[in-house]
DNA sequence: AAGCGTTACTTTTTT
DNA sequence: AGTAACGCTT
């Protein structure tokens, strides 16, 4: 355990760190230390004698959670960290259900329907009920049942609430509620929960079995949650339930950076705290650490804009710094060679390397141009979000088969994979199964368990078929409750389900890609189950590596590839922070997003939005926007950001104005864009003379994902098993996914020898030696 | 039931 | 541009 480690805090930080004795409330500005805050406090509650598995802290992302458990580790090592109950809202009340699942009627291993499952369900209930999908629309149906659910309203008091049921009626939709409730059944039928049942299911939890709560109550001994500004009402009643005992909570946020009401995000949560706990202590953190003077003033200009905040004054005592360069270009094409010109102006003036360079952009649908602009200039770069491995299609059957293995009732899986590959087992069969399962209330499985049971009426030839995958699943089913691990599993599922025969029938590149994927998904189970034996832990079946996938995000995949330029949406940015920032698109219509330029609030998160993406940058920020873009087949003239007029323009260059002659920004070599010098004025202009030609916004498929590289195995050949007898504490060792690190401690007690080593990214692991593959470097 | 060609349509952000 | 859904043929 580390000593003075309050030295490491200003007065305020140190403050909120220090008080322990009752709910306080941190509203922490972009860059204050935030994180550093929370980390610290936690800390400090070990330091006090806390115990470590009685803590909860709640993050918004594995990353966030994965980041603070590593700087926990390095002040007061693994041992201690690994206990903390630590995760996204999600993931850790994912965990409290698996082990209160029977209460709720749920099987343990209940299946998550990830956003593609509930959305499919909710078209198939539609078309079930004959509604036409032009005005039930599936993704509007699934958004509104959504935000029900982070509301706390379940199908029942959703059909017995006559405000609800007018609105619906108004909006042609009066048929909605029972969408819903038929939604929730099916769901319940079929073993899974979607997303925002995590939060709804735990509230029941609570709600209902009152033993269960006190003892959760009594058990978290303090409960500590970070960007509280972005909690919907299902989390926060989470949080106030468990806290309602002994008060012993801490919420840090940055209502600035509320940024995710669309999921449902409440700013009231933070601004109306006192009055769930009139005895709250609020500590504001104003000095920002990250950014220059120019950056943090900038960002104060534009955010003073919006009517609805929390009075605080952020400020730097950094250099003054450059001002914020606002490029104009023709085209998204042209814009994004600026960007990529720009990166390579920067490197070579600064010496940056390309991990100091993020790309920020609205949507995920710009990635693709701003990707061919750096593949062509060989700038390395990484996409962050978009479509993820998971999502693919081959690795959705698969995992669906998995799936399947585990919760044979998850219809969902099992119509993604009746057909696939190709059995003879058409639309009209599944109907018929998907028909009788629905009127008799059961799984598609439990029908194909008992066809006659449920007066399934197909030909013999037919059932034949059907009864061949049924055996085909039972086999699987066996070996996984045989227990099998989730690596043999995986292995006998994609050769007997016929995954890969079908992705080998060929070698188209299409094919090629497929096979590499399924290789990858492999390789995926692989790790897992050895990194799970390598910390000694007995889970290593299927539902286990479910378990961590299914909440998974790919940015778990950012393993070290070398630098890259970082390429994301502004949501995804949250909480990061990069030397050099470019946003791009800072255009109407796009930033802010068309259809939020409705509504004031809409418009109020865009400017948050785009507030948060200037404070993640230290100390180079850069505007791009285009006046033309391509967009649904088409080219489509654009006009700059009002946002951008927001900004009081004493902190902004335009690039090609005498102004900007003192700046560290300099005019690159390559063609220059025409920049609007007139700029201020014609945006007036375009304002408030011409109506603007209304636009339709964009559809937009996620970019293509970047496959997450992984560190395989074959390049590791000098990567072996060790006897303890040939290591020593104090020597230094390599491992394949950890990095260098020291032996601190050797165990031989026991039946399997232990080595403790203190790496120097991730902090303390322990290794079991059985299954530790490293090499001894001294 | 399967495969292929045509047509319509697109709401941004994510656990 | 990209896709999902539809309809036609075998």
């Amino acid at each position: 355990m580390v000593d003075n480690y309050l030295d490491d805090l200003n007065e305020q930080q140190r403050a909120a760190v220090e008080y322990v004795d009752g709910p306080s409330l941190v509203i922490a500005g972009a860059g204050s230390g935030k994180t550093r805050v929370l980390t610290y406090k936690i800390v400090h509650l070990l330091t006090l004698g806390y115990t470590p598995y009685r803590i909860l802290a709640l993050t918004f992302t594995n990353k966030a959670a994965r980041e603070m458990k590593q700087r926990i580790s390095a002040l007061v090592g693994d041992g201690l960290s690994a206990q903390l109950w630590m995760g996204t809202f999600h993931s850790i009340f994912s965990r409290i259900l698996h082990i209160n699942a029977a209460k709720l009627g749920f099987h343990s291993n209940f299946t998550i329907y990830d956003a593609a499952d509930s959305k499919s369900l909710i078209k198939v209930i539609i078309k079930d009920m004959q509604l036409d999908d032009k005005i039930y629309k599936p993704a509007s149906i699934q958004a509104h049942i959504s935000n029900m659910k982070n509301a706390l309203i379940s199908p029942e008091a959703y059909a017995a609430d006559a405000e609800l049921r007018k609105a619906d009626e108004r909006a042609q939709r009066p048929l909605t509620y029972k969408i819903y409730s038929t939604y929730w059944n099916r769901c319940f039928v079929a073993g899974a929960m979607d997303f925002d049942d995590l939060l709804f299911y735990t509230n029941i939890l609570f709600r209902d079995n009152p033993d269960v709560l006190k003892k959760y109550q009594d058990f978290f001994q303090y409960v500590l949650v970070d960007e509280y500004q972005d909690t919907n009402f299902a989390q926060h009643v989470i949080v106030k339930q468990l806290c309602s005992a002994n008060h012993n909570l801490c919420v840090v946020g940055d209502d600035a950076q509320s940024i995710y009401s669309f999921r449902g995000a409440n700013i009231t949560n933070i601004l109306n705290l006192k009055n769930h706990y009139p005895e709250l202590r609020t500590f504001k953190l104003e000095r920002n650490y990250r950014s220059t003077q120019n950056i943090i003033e900038a960002a104060n200009s534009l955010i003073a804009k919006n009517k609805q905040q929390i009075k605080k004054h952020i400020f730097s005592e950094n250099a003054v710094g450059s001002k914020i360069a606002v490029i104009q270009s023709y085209s998204d094409y042209e814009e994004s060679y600026v960007v990529a010109n720009h990166i390579i102006a920067l490197k070579s003036q600064h010496g940056d390397s390309y991990d100091d360079f993020a790309v920020l952009y609205r949507t995920n649908a710009q990635s693709r141009v701003l990707e061919e602009a750096l593949r062509k200039r060989n700038i390395p770069y990484r996409i962050y979000g978009g479509l993820s491995f998971y999502q693919r299609k081959e690795i959705k059957d698969a995992v669906s088969y998995f799936r399947l293995s585990v919760n044979p009732d998850d219809d969902e899986a099992l119509r993604r994979v009746i057909n696939n590959p190709s059995r003879g087992i058409g639309e009209t069969t599944v109907g018929k199964v998907r028909q009788a399962a629905v009127k008799h209330n059961v799984s598609m499985w439990t029908v194909l368990c008992s066809p006659d049971g449920y007066d399934l009426d197909v030909n013999s030839g037919t059932m034949h078929k059907l009864m061949g995958f049924k055996e085909l699943m039972s086999s699987f089913i066996d070996k996984n409750a045989a227990g099998e691990n989730a690596y043999e599993l995986a292995r006998v599922i994609l050769a007997d389900s016929g995954l890969i025969a079908a992705v080998h029938s060929d070698n188209t590149p299409e094919n090629i890609s497929r096979q590499e994927n399924l290789d990858e998904l492999i390789n995926g189970v692989n790790d897992f189950i050895s990194a799970r034996m390598e910390e000694g832990s007995e889970n290593l079946a299927m539902t286990d590596f479910l378990g961590e996938i299914s909440l998974a995000t790919d940015q778990d995949t950012d393993s070290a590839d070398g630098s890259c330029v970082t390429l994301m949406t502004v949501h995804a940015a949250k909480g990061l922070e990069f030397k050099n920032v470019i946003i791009v698109g800072v255009e109407e219509d796009l930033f802010p997003a068309a259809m939020s330029a409705d509504s004031i609030s809409g418009i109020e998160e865009e400017r948050r939005l785009l507030y948060v993406a200037i404070t993640r940058a230290k100390d180079n920020c850069v505007l791009t926007y285009a006046t033309s873009r391509f967009h649904n087949g088409q080219t489509k003239s654009c006009t700059p950001s009002r946002f951008i007029m927001d900004i009081d323009p004493q902190y902004l260059s335009l690039a090609q104005t005498s102004a900007s002659a003192g700046d560290s920004y300099k005019r690159p070599s390559y063609p220059q864009p025409s920049v609007a010098q007139s700029f201020f004025a014609e945006h007036t202009r375009q304002f408030n003379n011409e109506p603007k030609p209304k636009q339709n916004s964009a559809p937009i498929r996620p970019a293509a994902p970047s496959v997450p590289s992984r560190p395989s195995q074959q390049s590791a050949d000098d990567f072996g098993l060790h006897a303890s007898t040939e290591l020593s504490v104090g020597m230094k060792i390599e491992h394949s996914r950890f990095g260098v690190g020291e032996i601190s401690k050797i165990d031989r007690s026991g039946a399997s020898a232990k080595i403790v080593v203190s790496f120097g990214g991730v902090g303390e692991k322990t290794l079991l030696l059985k299954f530790a593959r490293f090499k001894i470097l001294s």
